[in-house]
DNA sequence: TATAACGTTGACGTTAACGTAAACTTTGAC
DNA sequence: GTCAAAGTTTACGTTAACGTCAACGTTATA
């Protein structure tokens, strides 16, 4: 008995903090391809991967389109030679703007942790401030 | 002298790739101040930095409004002992979420890594299949 | 002086990614 | 059997982030 566990529209939604209609909306668009019991849709697990796929490109700031594309590098279409070398440009290309977005993070990280200090600061001598005029009462 | 280098919409606009209507509308917004003379506007230096910013910010995937808290960030408003403190929540929480942007990122590196490895031995085959039949003739 | 080249202000249009509401069916619990 | 919970479709609404005119002013230069 191979374990083929399946999930409702409303589990799917709960354990991923989104709403049906955001489900909905991805199967509209063709990212998920739930079965049908009757109306009602029947998740496989090869489903809920894909969804936690394209919100983890969400939270990188990428679109459903981008996602899409990268999904589908998971599973190639055909399986001819042009099409492999065609893969591996596109895999190229979306590391490197995976690496630039590294760097671009990286950075944001550096001056945050800068602000940080200057914020660490700014709060002590405001603290040795008030200290100092409820001294003076 | 002090060099106070200005700027025109069109010069930025070029700099970074963007549309004047875009730098327009980041004005609108309120997230860039540029002087003027006359109509025509004069960008300065600081204005520059805060595009880069906010251009950063997009390709990381944060929306404009994102942006315009972490800019606010490198020049605290007030002075004030419970601004501080406030201040120095949205820096944690922003840093964590930057952190977990990060692993994000590197997940996705590592599994189209992956991807490029599979995708590289299948163009192997093809290619020997090729050969093969090839000989055949 | 005319004619590009660059600038300006409206103002309406567009796309992605859902939200929201209505009207209806299916199903398990009492 | 009814009734609340969960599901469905259809369809219009909304927001962000600009795009795309139109109609106009300013400046350099030939």
């Amino acid at each position: 008995m191979s374990e083929h566990k399946t999930y409702s529209i409303s589990q799917l939604a709960a354990e991923f903090g989104v709403t049906t209609r955001t489900i909905r909306f991805y199967e509209e668009k063709g990212m998920l391809h739930p079965e049908r019991s009757g109306q009602t849709r029947i998740f496989s697990n090869t489903d809920r991967v894909r969804l936690e796929l394209i919100l983890r490109g969400k939270r990188i700031g990428m679109s459903l389109e981008e996602s899409r594309e990268i999904i589908d590098m998971y599973d190639p279409a055909g399986g001819n030679i042009e099409q492999y070398r065609y893969l591996l440009e596109q895999i190229d290309k979306r590391e490197a703007q995976l690496q630039s977005q590294l760097l671009d993070i990286q950075d944001l990280l550096g001056s945050l942790s800068e602000v940080r200090q200057r914020t660490a600061v700014a709060l002590k001598q405001a603290l040795a401030q008030q200290s100092e005029t409820s001294e003076q009462e």
